[in-house]
DNA sequence: ATTGCCTGCCC
DNA sequence: ATTCTGC
DNA sequence: GCAGAATGGGCAGGCAAT
């Protein structure tokens, strides 16, 4: 797009990237290079809707060698036949960035509103077909009616629920009349669907993921006893010599594989964790009470020790869930959820259906700000994901260990440390060394304190290790950099961890 | 043939 | 994934 | 509580450059 659009406006990437650091929207920034070169040459062409969409069918279609320079060209064209306004818009929709404030709560209220149906039937539609274009059709023709007949359908994918975070096991356990506490793996979600002999598996986010597990498709033929249905459970990975799980990223080696499919899984063996069933021979079962699914998932599967029911563990007892917590971190798990057995399958919620994950909170780690990145859209002007680093005892140089984007407050808070988007870059804006791009190297001054679920082995940063889901937490001005934590630290967390210590 | 960057999707 | 914010 | 918009690590695969 970089390209794209210097070629349309006639000026350097460069330029535009100079533009674009300030505005933190590649629309916004067409939209004002546009604007000053049309000053100068005005009268071109006008553009078509038609032609905006030629060009977009042309660009999805293209593929293979040179076709990256075809597509600028399109997209070129297209920016500079373009008034300022509309190449703003033609950016934001090939980048898929409309910053318009709308996704899809906004679409579904719209089409109820359009039909004069109710929100309720055609988020109900849209969970079983996910697909606002089917939905917004029958909801024109037929209305209530129509959205009312909507069935899940085998081998299409569906909504699928969420789960909540709870601060911690007590809370979570007394939210609900009667639980059950179950594994918590770390994997990948895995809807299963079965029409007779057919089987197709989905993600959460609904891609069909069937051709890369054919090991997993044939455990389900085979131990799955329903005729029809729709299984929902957790993919893991393990070990092949010592059966334990592996670490998420080596069962994603397997996840969008399309070649060598056959080696992968004799490398990475799979288990199957089901803890639900949405459908069964005819019948969607997401009205029933997760008690009642429980006893449906049962009778619908034949288990092994590769495909069988999440552990489960049903008590009102703190001191008993702890123990089942423990148990599940021994075995290499991620948590446990805690789930209430009289909430219904509720797709698309992480609330409304009651189940809640909870997972052992990581000491955190005083880490030290080396670089960062200017932020886009509402971070426009502010150093959006920060740069860090962790100190080397040898030598106390400071190693990259990864990036951190979240956690960072948008308004004025008075808690001791927290800091504003604005406040970091104010502080970080004298420290610069240098700027290539977006990107900016700040000298090592500023310690701050972060969380994480995880430490992992990284193949990108000098450190040797990274964060899994980073956030901030404060800044630490009682610690210079010196003070901050080191590798040796980092490493002992790091072999602490998932059961393998304590 | 190898490397490096980008995209899309898993968490 | 996590987090923050406006409604 | 939901919806929307910021942002993370890391993987396979696709393509371009070398």
């Amino acid at each position: 797009m970089l390209k794209a659009i210097a070629k349309a406006v006639g000026i350097s990437v460069e330029d535009v990237v100079k533009d674009y650091k300030k505005s933190g929207d590649l629309g916004t920034t067409v939209e004002s290079l546009v604007s000053k070169k049309r000053q100068r040459t005005l009268g071109a062409e006008q553009l078509t809707v038609g032609k905006v969409f030629a060009n977009l069918q042309a660009i999805s279609e293209h593929s293979g060698s040179g076709s990256q320079d075809r597509k600028l060209d399109l997209i070129a064209e297209l920016l500079s036949q373009a008034t300022a306004l509309e190449a703003k818009y033609i950016a934001r929709t090939v980048l898929e960035q409309l910053r318009i404030g709308v996704a899809e709560g906004l679409v579904r209220d719209a089409v109820a509103s359009a039909y004069n149906v109710s929100v309720d039937d055609v988020e109900g539609a849209w969970n079983l077909l996910p697909d606002f274009g089917e939905v917004a059709k029958v909801a024109k023709e037929d209305g209530e009616k129509g959205l009312k007949k909507f069935k899940l359908r085998l081998g299409t994918p569906f909504i699928v629920q969420l789960a909540e975070k709870s601060p911690g096991l007590k809370e979570a356990i007394t939210s609900f009349k009667k639980v059950i506490l179950e594994y918590k793996y770390d994997g990948m979600r895995t809807l299963i669907h079965k029409k007779g002999e057919k089987i197709w598996l989905f993600t959460r986010n609904l891609e069909n993921i069937t051709v890369a597990f054919p090991d997993l498709v044939q455990m389900a033929r085979k131990q799955i006893k329903a005729e029809d249905c729709v299984l929902d459970g957790e993919t893991i990975g393990l070990d092949k010599k010592t059966g334990k799980p592996v670490p998420f990223q080596q069962l994603s080696t397997r996840i969008k594989r399309k070649y060598d499919i056959e080696k992968a899984f004799g490398e990475i063996p799979i288990e199957v964790n089901l803890f639900d069933i949405v459908y069964l021979d005819g019948k969607n079962l997401m009205d029933l009470t997760f008690e009642e699914r429980r006893k449906y998932l049962e009778k619908a599967v034949k288990e092994t020790d590769k495909f069988h029911i999440a552990k489960g563990f049903v008590t009102s007892d703190l001191k008993e869930a702890e123990t089942f917590y423990k148990e599940a971190l021994k075995a290499g798990e991620e948590g446990v959820i805690v789930k209430d057995m009289e909430a219904l399958y509720v797709p698309g919620r992480r609330v409304a259906g009651g189940w809640l994950k909870i997972k052992p909170v990581m000491e955190s780690l005083d880490v030290v700000i080396v670089g960062g990145t200017w932020g886009t859209g509402k971070r426009a002007g502010t150093i959006g994901s920060l740069h860090l680093a962790i100190r080397e005892p040898e030598t106390g140089r400071f190693l990259e260990c990864g990036m951190l984007g979240t956690g960072l407050k948008e308004k004025k808070s008075e808690q001791a440390g927290s800091a504003t988007l604005k406040e970091m870059t104010k502080l970080l804006k004298p420290l610069v060394e240098s700027e290539d791009g977006s990107l900016v190297r700040f000298k090592p001054k500023i310690v701050i304190e972060v969380a994480y679920e995880e430490i992992q082995k990284s193949p990108t940063y000098v450190s040797g290790y990274a964060l899994r889901f980073p956030r901030f937490i404060r800044i630490r001005f009682d610690k210079g950099p010196d003070e901050a934590d080191d590798l040796n630290r980092m490493e002992k967390l790091y072999k602490q961890q998932k059961g393998r210590g304590k």
